[in-house]
Order: C-alpha cells, then structure tokens, then sequence
DNA sequence: GAGCTGACAAAGTTAAGAATTGTTAAGAAT
DNA sequence: ATTCTTAACAATTCTTAACTTTGTCAGCTC
C-alpha cells in the first residue's frame, strides 16, 4: 500500500484529499508546512509526495529542490492557476507532474497513478499488435474510428461498450477475467459493492441484441465473461 | 526543422525554454553570454536568435548591433518589463520582435512563427519535408501559413483551432490526451472549470462541418479526442 | 445417491444521481 | 475587431443505490 506525503498549509483542503486518498487505497500523511514537510519527506518512508507551491515558512519550489538534492521520490506539485512560470521551474526542479488548483480529487489520483505508472514499466497491456479491425461473425469493429456495427448497422455504443466488446473479442473464446477487464476499461479494480462493469455489461449486451437464445458473450461466474467464437 | 539559437545568462530559463522548443519541433542551442552568442549567431547555422537585453560580457543591444553588420538572421530580443527604450532601440537596431519579460512559453512560440510567416511569404518551403503540409480525405492544412482548408476551400480557423486540428491530424487514427491537448494547444492545463478547450472544440467541429453522420473528431470521455482516420 | 431446500454470494437490472463534455452567448483580452 | 475565455445551461455517459435473479453449496429427506 503507497504511503502519500502531502504538504500543503490549507489543512481543510488537505484533509479532504487524504480521506479521498484513503478511499482509493493509499496510506495518506499531511504536514502542513514546507519546512517539516521536507523533514519528514526525507526522512520517511513515502512513496510519493504532494507539494503545494505556495507554502508558509519555505516555500514549495525550496522544498522541492531541497529535497531533490537527497531523494529522487516523486513529486506532484500543486500550483495556482495559469502560473506558467511556477509550473514550469517545477518540472525542470524535478517535479514529476503539477496539477493546477482547483482540481477535481479524480484528476489527482489520475495522476498519481499515471506516476507509479510510469515509474514501474510493466507490460500490462503491451503486445497488441493493434488490428485495426476485428470482426467475427456479423460484428464489426473498427479500432480507428472506435465504432462497432452488426451486419453494417452502427450499433452506436459509448466509450466503455466499445472497450469491452473490444477486450472480450481481442481474447475471443478464452475467458476475460472480471477484475482485469475493470482495469482495462474503467481503470480500476472493483470493490465487492461496484456494480459498474455490471450494467455496462447488461447496456452492452441490450444493444447487441442477440436476445435469441444463443448470446453473444457468455458470463463464466467467478471468473470473468467469454465472448463465444463461433467456429467456421 | 528550423534551428534557434538561445543567448540568456538564466541557465535555468534557458533550459526551460529549450525544453518548451523542442517539444514544438524547433532545435534549441543555448550560449549564456553575449559575446559567444554572437559568435555562435555569426558562424553557425540559425534560423532564428533569441537574445536577452541584460547580459554579462556584452550586452545583447551590442550584440544585435555587431550581429546585424555581418547577417540579418531574425531575432527576438528579450526585455525586462516596460523598458521602453530599450525595446525602441532594439527595433531600431534591427531586432524582428521583442518579448516582455514575464513571458508565457505559448507566447514566444506565438511569435517565433509570426517571424518565421512574415520572412517566408508563400515561399516554396517545401524543404520543411518534417511536416509543412498534413492532408487527410478532403482536410488539407499548411502549417507554414497555419491555413487550413476543406475540398480546397479555406476553412477561416483561427490559431487555437488550427492548433487543435493540427495536433490531432498528426496524429489520426490515436487517441490524443485532452490534458495534453491543453498543453500544447493553449499552454496550460485544465482545471475541473475550464471549459475553453470544449468550446474551441465545438467552434472547430462547426466550421469542419460533417455533421452528415461521420464526423471528423471523435470524444473519447474520459481520455481525450480522437481523429478520425479513414483509410483508403 | 437423487432430489429438495434454504442460505449466501455473484451477477443482472433499473432508475436516479454525478461527472464529463457540448453548446450558446456574453464578457475579456489582445 | 477578432479571438479567447467565462458562465450558464443542456446533453451524454458513467456510477451508485436498491432490488431481483441466478448459481452454488451444505445440509436434509427419502
């Protein structure tokens, strides 16, 4: 579990980010100036910090480059809005990633995932070698255009369908695990209370039709959801 | 792709600026003072000179005086805020353009190609084999005069909007990040608020028209915009 | 052992609520 | 005077909540 240091004066706002923090399952830590919070970011056991810029007693540029001279821990830092320059000095300081106040807590933990992300190359979804078009049966879809028909008649799915049906055809007759294809679709794990996937799944499916006894994409309990190849 | 020469005794601005450059497909070099700025002007191979006012050795009006006896190599002098006169005399000595220190990135690259467009007029420019000219279906945009047109008629974008387009016609057929979209588009990133892309989205998609069905750009919610790529 | 039953967990469904994006027009900024 | 941004509202898409259905398994009965 990623242990988060956030510094930042604005104690309301700090709060608020390590209980959201909390819920998405980090390990959050606030200190609310930069001369303790350089302290204790380099003294203790954090897997990312976020620092706000503007900062009583040492401002978020000192700390950072404070910090830089001893640690290459990644940084997230806040700033003003529209302060370019701020901005700009942070990333060159060494900051991994800046988001610009206000910012919704969705966006931030977008960043820090994409963060620990970037620093931990692994090859999750790698090997595509990206067809450009799949079709089995009388299901079309076209990658480039992300746009799936039936026998020629655009089937007018959202994003998310579209990913499914996507993921669950790339893995045509084998199994798609439920948790995985969360992740690659709506880029999350799902807690035992989520039934996102679920209705995606149930809308997905109402617009396949195929309501004719024999379906389209099969439901493997426990496990995940097949998409049934029709051998040929 | 052109090449830049930047002469700037702020290392750190340098740094930045070259990095902002770069990521616009321009070859930054940086000299921090004056007298081997204008050496490096002279002798080596620049399209375009930014030069610092204030700087060690020789000072950049110098420079630009020296500069301008051998070559008339384009250049945009940097000015502390609301130095009047010296902006008057560096237009006077010959400078293209002068920038206001502080100054935004987006501002200066605003005005590196408003120089490069006022030196080139209608030149044949084909050398740029990089990318002068993007044509997809009937689209065709000319980056040297940021001109966009459909089926041969103008299409009117105005900066941003050619921007937008630009970017996303580079890269057809992938998914371009809204907030790196932002980045390069407008200079900054979005806050939760900040509706300025959308609507430079919805002017842009009026004035391409296709409303007939298949449109041109496509939304991915939640990750960015796509261009449509319909190969052939 | 076959068949029934209740309990429980997994997945499906529906509708309401939230978040994101689109659009229009007015206000700011070059 | 044009272009960009802000503000307000609309439309679309995603998530949550509450509830239903289905599948699985343990224990029971015969």
């Amino acid at each position: 579990m990623k242990q988060i240091l956030i510094i930042d004066d604005d104690t309301e706002l700090c709060e608020l980010l390590a209980e959201y923090l909390s819920s998405e399952k980090f390990e959050p830590t606030c200190v609310y100036d930069g001369k303790s919070g350089l302290d204790r970011a380099i003294n203790g056991q954090f897997d990312l910090v976020i620092l706000d810029i503007m900062l009583p007693e040492m401002n978020g540029l000192e700390v950072l480059k404070n910090l830089r001279s001893s640690s290459n821990i990644p940084v997230i830092m806040l700033t003003a809005r529209g302060d370019e320059v701020d901005r700009i000095l942070g990333l060159e300081l060494g900051a991994d990633d800046y988001l610009p106040k206000p910012f919704s807590p969705r966006e931030l933990i977008a960043r820090i995932r994409a963060v620990f992300r970037r620093l931990t190359p692994s090859q999750d979804d790698s090997g595509d070698k990206d067809s450009g078009r799949i079709k089995i049966a009388d299901i079309k879809l076209e990658t480039a255009t992300r746009s799936a028909e039936k026998s020629g008649v655009s089937l007018g799915l959202t994003e998310v369908e579209f990913s499914i049906l996507e993921q669950l055809m790339r893995s045509a007759g084998t199994i798609v695990e439920r948790q995985l294809l969360a992740e690659k679709v709506l880029g999350r794990r799902l807690t035992y209370d989520d039934r996102s996937l679920d209705v995606h799944m149930s809308n997905l499916r109402k617009k396949l039709g195929y309501s004719n006894g024999n379906e389209l994409i099969r439901t493997i309990r426990g496990t995940g959801y097949l998409y049934v190849k029709t051998e040929k």
